[in-house]
DNA sequence: CATCCGTGGGT
DNA sequence: TACCCAAGGAT
């Protein structure tokens, strides 16, 4: 049975693969740049950002010679930060080294590659033999077999359960192949089964009710905090700061904020005294596991009295300040975004 | 092992 | 609308 879902997966691939840009002209660091890109992002948010960074960044070696800012910036809107700089310690020490490693073990101990990174990798652009398993091959699995063991305890199990279904041969293509068929056939809520090559074989199917799996438990309750967002104007240029490289956005530029907080802080943690007045609307934004309604306070500074670190950035090109998406629909609330 | 970490698409 | 979900990794 094995054997015979592994060459039906590779038969609908061959027939059926999507066309995406890091297939074409395929190579080490291509596949690694779009394994990166693509952790947990989908492939139509990615492709507009993989597409501006080959151009810009061709290769390791452009790619470590980078400036930093210039790289978060080019990131931004992308999400999960830490993706962003972990990418480029490993350009840096994969140009240092002089290639990426081939091996599972060796990529699992560079920065941002993981168990699943690894193996995506060693597979696609090395041809090994390596067991794939994200979302997508989790949840194909798990209705092959009807697991009714629920994530993420089963993880294991699943991991097992595709290592016995992943060939010796085309291991890259069968993890390709699993990853398309989750995504446009084995779907998370309304699966194609009629449209499905697996269908024979998948128990999931058999049994009625292949959208039960994968069993998971339910996540609690995202609670809800409050924040003051500073937009200070001076001379047709409004401050910047960077964000502490570690936590929520790190690393990332910022309009200046104050600490999350359970209440409304309004003009507390002001980045400096002057005639603040809070805007009419605020922003709400949705983090991973909170999310955050944000005041938005105003000032126009003839000069600034005191310190303050940051930059100055004109206010009519502040799309290109490179901002997360919580900084931006604050510039665009406030009639300064685009 | 549980938390933390973004964002946009789909229903 | 509110929620689930996504080519996960680091701590």
């Amino acid at each position: 049975m094995p054997d015979n879902i592994s060459a039906a997966l590779l038969s609908w691939y061959d027939a059926n693969a999507r066309t995406l840009p890091w297939r074409s002209a395929p190579g080490p660091y291509r596949t690694w740049l779009s394994e990166v890109m693509l952790q947990q992002t989908q492939v139509a948010t990615v492709i507009p950002y993989f597409e501006r960074f080959t151009a810009r960044w061709p290769d390791f070696e452009s790619l470590a010679a980078a400036d930093d800012a210039d790289l978060m910036s080019a990131w931004a809107g992308l999400g999960y930060y830490a993706r962003a700089r972990n990418l480029l310690a490993c350009a840096r020490e994969v140009a240092q080294r002089g290639a990426l490693p081939d091996s599972e073990a060796e990529l699992r101990t560079l920065p941002g590659i993981g168990g699943y990174t690894a193996a995506a990798i060693a597979a696609i652009a090395f041809g090994r033999r390596a067991v794939v398993v994200d979302a997508n091959v989790e949840r194909v699995v798990a209705r092959l077999f009807a697991l009714e063991e629920a994530l993420p305890g089963a993880k294991p199990r699943i991991h097992a359960l595709a290592d016995s279904i992943t060939p010796q041969e085309r291991a890259g293509d069968f993890a390709q192949a699993m990853m398309d068929l989750g995504a446009t056939v084995c779907t998370a809520r309304a699966p194609a089964c009629l449209a499905c090559p697996l269908r024979r074989a998948c128990a999931g199917f058999a049994g009625g009710a292949p959208e039960r799996f994968p069993l998971k438990a339910r996540k609690p309750d995202r609670p809800l905090r409050h924040g003051t967002i500073f937009w200070a104007e001076r001379d047709g240029h409004v401050l910047l700061v960077r964000r502490p490289a570690k936590g929520l956005l790190g690393g990332m530029r910022a309009l200046p904020t104050g600490p999350w907080t359970d209440s409304p802080p309004g003009l507390a943690d002001a980045p400096f005294d002057a005639d603040w007045r809070i805007a009419g609307a605020g922003v709400s934004h949705g983090f991973t596991h909170f999310r955050l309604d944000c005041a938005l306070a105003t000032a126009t500074i003839a000069e600034h009295s005191g310190q303050v670190t940051g930059e100055w950035w004109p206010v009519a090109a502040i799309g290109d300040a490179g901002l997360p998406t919580l900084f931006a629909k604050a510039a665009k609330a406030l009639g300064r975004g685009r």
